[in-house]
This record gives structure tokens, sequence and C-alpha cells, in this order.
DNA sequence: TCTGGGGTCCTAGGACCC
DNA sequence: TCTGGGGTCCTAGGACCC
């Protein structure tokens, strides 16, 4: 029988700021989201505070202030490239992998004869703390939604010492019932709420449900999850994002923003990230969708939020005719007199570079040289070396990041220094 | 004052066709 | 009185994940 490991990086942002900053280490430490808005990652300390997962930064600051919570923003460059090492080191074992997140990996387990799964896990364990400096918990079950179950214990409980596998455990049902719907993968707070009014309030109950209620109830999805709880994998990899379907650049911005001139710097910014993204990948986009919003949260102010989506004369990911047509789109969607607070860029109908047709009729406009040499002059000397003037310098617009620790392993004037 | 960003999938309903 | 039926495609909105 096949069994899947989940490998979860623990805390996994604040772990890679710590392996750069032992001042770090036994104190509570959260990273914050971007703009610096809300809390996304924290320590063991913090979390014994009670800070909250996702909790508004500015609510949570007085009791951060009073129990010396070292804050910081986040520092992408350097989660993505720890993320990386974690992930290659998966690679090189003997077994399929599934990167499922930054932080987080499915590994279809081999079938073992001379140990336990359990051992096998705590070998992959050890590998990833002496050749990154990450920890990891690992949860081992006979489909994704037990083993993700699992892991929830190997991070819970000490004992288990951060491996958990699911068909060592005494009984199934016990542990089923002890642990609530909405800490089932596939059970977020809406569909919880309605299992509730059900009086289903646990993973056991979960399980047991009627296939057809929870079919009109929750959907496929749903009924999915309690097929996996009763033991029968019926989640995929196919379920686990595989080739991009769509990319995203938006941001919200350090400041309210009214003004059209502002605003057109910030969609020139993201697209000029969109499409490098797409470049990056080997895309070509086909439909482009502008969104535009204010505050939703701030219910004084008057509230507008508007999208409009295109599709391209010809599939591209040139930066100039992404940034034209986001811009176009933009003034067709604004209105002045609002205070807006967040603008994105959303590519959709991805193709491969490689098969572009060429246009028919009229200039193919594309010039993959040219953006090539773009993206080379950036590699090289830094992000926005070389950007459209349309992208604004000052970007008075742009996002808060007040504490954000040095790209240590991914700019060669951030790399630490020994002394 | 201050509330992230980037993804996926599913469904219902409307438009349109024969 | 009574107004087809079945199919496809598209989109918006809602749900989930980390």
């Amino acid at each position: 029988m096949k069994n899947f490991a989940l490998v979860d990086c623990n805390n996994f942002y604040v772990s890679c700021e710590r392996l750069f900053d032992p001042s770090l280490w036994h104190r509570p430490v959260v990273v914050l989201s971007n703009n610096d808005g809300c809390i996304i990652a924290r320590s063991e300390e913090a979390k014994m505070l009670g800070i909250g997962m996702g909790e508004p930064y500015f609510k949570a600051e007085p009791v951060m202030k009073r129990h010396g919570v070292k804050v910081l923003s986040s520092n992408y460059a350097l989660y993505g490239d720890m993320s990386r090492r974690v992930m290659d080191v998966l690679q090189q074992l003997e077994a399929e992998v599934e990167v499922y997140s930054i932080d987080e990996a499915f590994v279809v387990l081999p079938v073992i004869i001379d140990r336990s799964l359990k051992a096998y896990a705590a070998s992959m364990r050890r590998l990833i703390r002496q050749y990154v400096g990450i920890p990891v918990s690992i949860g081992i079950g006979p489909t994704r939604t037990l083993a993700k179950l699992a892991n929830r214990l190997a991070k819970k409980e000490a004992k288990y010492q951060g491996v958990f596998d699911i068909s060592e455990c005494e009984s199934v049902e016990t542990l089923l019932a002890e642990s609530a719907t909405g800490d089932v993968w596939g059970i977020g707070q809406r569909y919880a709420e309605k299992l509730h009014k059900h009086g289903i309030n646990t993973a056991l109950q979960l399980r047991d449900a009627n296939d057809a209620w929870l079919r009109k109830t929750l959907t496929v999805a749903g009924l999915r999850t309690a097929i996996e709880l009763r033991g029968i994998s019926c989640i995929g990899a196919q379920d686990v994002p595989s080739a991009r379907k769509s990319i995203v650049s938006s941001r919200s911005f350090g400041k309210p923003v009214s003004s059209l001139e502002e605003l057109k710097e910030a969609i020139a910014s993201y697209a000029t990230i969109a499409a490098e993204k797409l470049r990056a990948q080997g895309l070509i986009a086909s439909s482009l969708q502008v969104v535009l919003s204010t505050n939703r949260f701030n219910k004084h102010l008057p509230q507008y939020s508007a999208s409009q989506t295109v599709n391209l004369a010809q599939p591209t990911a040139n930066t100039a005719t992404l940034l034209c047509q986001a811009i176009t789109s933009l003034e067709h969607i604004y209105k002045p007199g609002y205070q807006y607070q967040k603008t994105g860029i959303l590519l959709a109908e991805l193709t491969s570079a490689d098969s572009r047709q060429l246009p028919l009729f009229g200039q193919d406009i594309e010039r993959p040289d040219l953006m090539q040499a773009l993206d080379r002059v950036n590699a090289r000397w830094g992000r926005n070396t070389l950007q459209f003037a349309a992208a604004g310098l000052a970007k008075p617009w742009s996002m808060n990041q007040r504490y954000k620790s040095p790209a240590y392993t991914s700019q060669w004037d951030q790399l630490p220094v020994a002394s």
C-alpha cells in the first residue's frame, strides 16, 4: 500500500531568519506580510504569547512591545532560496517528491523492507537539518489528507520528535474524534461553519457523513476530503499545483493613493514584475486583467473596486506591450475621488513561448531578444537597473518594509560576514 | 494612521446554438 | 391554460490552500 509523507518546515520564515541571525534564538520572533500588514509567521515563543496567525500587525503591536517580540518584514529572496535548498535535499531521495508550497512537500514513500517508515522519515529530517539547518516535521499516512493530519500531531506533541506515522496510532478513530473539522486539510472557516450547523464538529463525524449530503453541501471537494479521511487516496498529484495557469502581481500601497498618475506608475511596475515572471518560466500570456480597489476595511471611506479583462491580440511576454495595455485598462476603470489601497495585474491563458504563433497580418513586435537583454542586465546588476520610465523612479506609493533583513544568500553585497 | 500576496478548483447561471 | 430539450462556452463569485 502507498504511503505519503508530508514534510513541513517549522515556522519556516522565522527559521530562515534565525539561520543567519543567532540573536533571534530563544526569543519571540514574528515575520510580517508584505506592506508590514499582517503576522504570517511566528516562533514558538510568539505563539505562546497568544499572537495569532494572520493577525494585523497594528493590533498585536502593544502585546509585542510589552514582551520584546522581534519583528521582521518578509524577505522572500531569502525564503525562496532556503526553500529550494530544502527541496533539493528531498529530491536526492529515492522517492517521488511533490513540492506543494514554499515550505511543504509531499513525498510518495517507497516500499521499505529494512526499516519502518518512521525511521526513514526521521533520517529525512536529520538530513535537512544537517545540510540546510531548517527544522521540519513529518506526518505519514495512506492519503495526503491523513498525512497532513499526522503532521499536526508531529508538530504538536514533542514526544513524537517531529515524526508521526498515523498507521502506528493505537486508534485512528480516537485521533479523528479529537481533531476538529477545521483542522482537516480542505476544510476552511466557511465549510467548518456549514458542518457545525449540521452537528458535524470532528474529523470522525466528517469521515462518516453521508456522501450525497457532502456532495451537495461542500461540492466534490468536500466529498473527496471525507473519502481521504477513510483512507482512500483520491486527491492526486494533479490537484497539486503543476504548470502555472496564471501569474499575479499586486501590492497594497504604503499610503492611500488617489491620483491617476501614481496609479499608472504602480500598475506599470507590477506589469514589469509579472512580465519578468512570465519570461522566467518561458511563458506568454493571452489574457490580462487589471484590478483596482479601495481599502475594504475602512468603512468610513467611500468604497470602489473594479477590474477589466482584455484578450491580447497576440500572446506576449513583452513588458512594453503588457505595460501599455495595463495602463489603458487602468485608465478605463479609474474613477477620481477615491482613496485607493491596491492595484494589480493578472496574466492568464498562459502558453509556452516556444510554440508562439507569428502574426498572420501586421508586424511582429514581440522582440524576445530585447527582453532577454533587459533580463540579463537586471539579473547581473540588480532589479530595475534598467526599467521603463512609466514605472516611475521615486515610487512614493510603494509598500512599507520597515524591518527587513539582508538578502543573505542572493545578493553579493549582502552576504553575511564572519568576523 | 495601520488589515498580504499568489495560487487553485468548483458551481451556477446566462448566452448561444441547433 | 399550455411556450422544448440538450448541449457548449464563458464568467463571476465563492471556496480552499500556504
